[in-house]
DNA sequence: ACCTGTTTATTGCTCG
DNA sequence: CGAGCAATAAACAGGT
């Protein structure tokens, strides 16, 4: 909060360093959402049923720590519990949960904001009955991916497998962005509460078209 | 005015 | 040590 007396130029010089990762190349940008951020969920984060809260939500005393868990993570695990949410319910839903969160604090409600908005596992939806703003629900379901991803996590070696995948089959991931942004329109299950999640009926081949993935 | 959503910047940490 | 990511802060725009 306090040191935030940088000079404007500083600013613009640092812009540079990790943005590029998913703003540059198409293919390099949906790349690191198959790399890493799946590969958290599934990894760390997801124990097999519902553990849901870890230990410090369930009865925390007033020093509640901090939960072992990613912003992306928590929201991720509010929208699998409720489908759609607002961005509100999704502070009430972290806040019910972990009394880290419970107090009013802009912060980690900007936090919040910024990964609904920067996270591609993500989706914003129709707008809510009332009030301002949207309800939000997850892009990806990861359907193929998680189980992939689960494999990557028990046997260290394939990593070059998957690897390879990346960088020498560019068709590979464009079919997997292109999976991935269909997965978040078109029905389909979660996979791990069994939710059917309902958004826009569009076709595979269609949100290849829009995000302009077919270049060959 | 407030809430929501987007964008940019910065810092700290981890990993190769 | 550099690159990349998560977290945080903040500015700004649009909607109600």
């Amino acid at each position: 909060m306090a040191s935030k007396t940088v000079s404007d130029k500083a600013k613009w010089r640092r812009r540079k360093g990790s943005k590029t990762v998913y703003e540059d190349n198409d293919c390099a940008s949906l790349a690191w959402l198959l790399n890493f951020r799946l590969d958290e969920f599934v990894n760390v984060k997801v124990p097999d049923d519902e553990q849901e809260e870890p230990k410090v939500a369930a009865d925390s005393p007033p020093a509640a720590k901090k939960p072992p868990y990613t912003y992306p993570e928590l929201i991720e695990r509010a929208l699998r519990e409720n489908g759609e949410l607002t961005v509100s319910a999704i502070y009430q839903w972290i806040s019910d949960r972990f009394p880290y969160y419970k107090a009013n604090d802009e912060r980690w409600k900007n936090s919040v904001r910024h990964n609904l908005s920067i996270n591609p596992h993500f989706r914003k939806g129709a707008r809510a009955s009332q009030g301002a703003g949207h309800l939000w629900s997850l892009a990806a379901n990861a359907i193929d991916l998680l189980p992939l991803r689960n494999q990557f996590v028990e046997t260290e070696k394939t990593e070059e497998v998957q690897e390879a995948q990346i960088i020498e089959c560019p068709k590979v991931i464009v079919l997997d962005e292109a999976a991935i942004a269909a997965a978040s329109i078109i029905p389909d299950q979660d996979l791990f509460t069994g939710n059917t999640m309902f958004l826009n009926p569009v076709s595979t081949e269609q949100v290849v078209r829009e995000c302009g993935l077919i270049t060959m």
